[in-house]
DNA sequence: CTTTACCTTCTAGTAACTGGAAGGACTATC
DNA sequence: GATAGTCCTTCCAGTTACTAGAAGGTAAAG
């Protein structure tokens, strides 16, 4: 299977498993002809990589994951500690999100809108550090 | 006010100061020595473009605010507008987070976590595609 | 035999900084 | 006046995870 073949059957692009592939987190056989050749081994490992990407995991949890995924003698706890752990970094985000939602929800409210130059949003954005609270 | 010290009081680093001026978003008078200077109306604009970008406004969104804050025949529904696009991203960005969390938590639940390999977490992520559902 | 579509590698660009090197300037001390 | 230490300058490189595009080889279709 050719390397687009392969990017349909796993949903990632060509061009996304070459750079997989320069940064080691897979690796392809080739055929004679210098085409890289994608067998059941790498397409588990392609999406593999596809799913945990799409959870939000980084390349380098990946990279754990993938090893983890590779060694007969893993334990589970290794693999639920990176889970468990990126959970916790989503949790950030989303508080982090939520934060500056409400804020922003306040200001929005606050502004009336219209074709005048008088705007909360802006005087906020530009009070003074002192005036802060 | 050198940089370091603008720096302090408006609490982003000088070498983003530095940078937003090397992408023109801000601009600086120079002092003999060539030093930069900040006085006032950089301060200002400082504490602005900090605000926003806590607020999670990308660069873009701040030059548009910016140019917005500048204009004394500005349209407050301008600001408004910009605000609640933002608000829109922020929403969408909190809705993929959640997505992920709530898969990422059931497949935690259902790992044991213990010293054996067999890892339900692992199985999902490698799972054909034809399986999927 | 030509066109089209695929493959290869390499380079560069994205967002928003951040770190570090090389060298000039200011301040404090001896 | 020499020296040490801290600040300032510019420029270059690295970060994350790709993505776009160029130049050129290969394969399949008509």
């Amino acid at each position: 299977m050719n390397i687009s073949q392969a990017a349909a059957v796993v949903g990632i692009p060509p061009k996304t498993i070459r750079y997989y592939e320069e940064i080691g987190l897979i690796s392809s056989q080739r055929a004679e002809n210098g085409y890289r050749v994608y067998e059941d081994r790498e397409l588990h490992m392609l999406t593999f990589l596809g799913r945990a990407r799409s959870l939000g995991f980084t390349i380098e949890s990946c990279r754990s994951l993938l090893a983890l995924y590779a060694d007969p003698n893993r334990a589970s706890a290794n693999v639920k500690d990176v889970a468990e752990s990126h959970v916790a970094e989503i949790d950030l985000k989303i508080a982090e999100l939520k934060g500056m939602r409400s804020t922003l929800s306040k200001l929005i409210k606050s502004c009336r809108g219209d074709d005048m130059p008088d705007c909360p949003i802006l005087n906020e954005l530009s009070r003074p550090f002192n005036k802060q609270g």
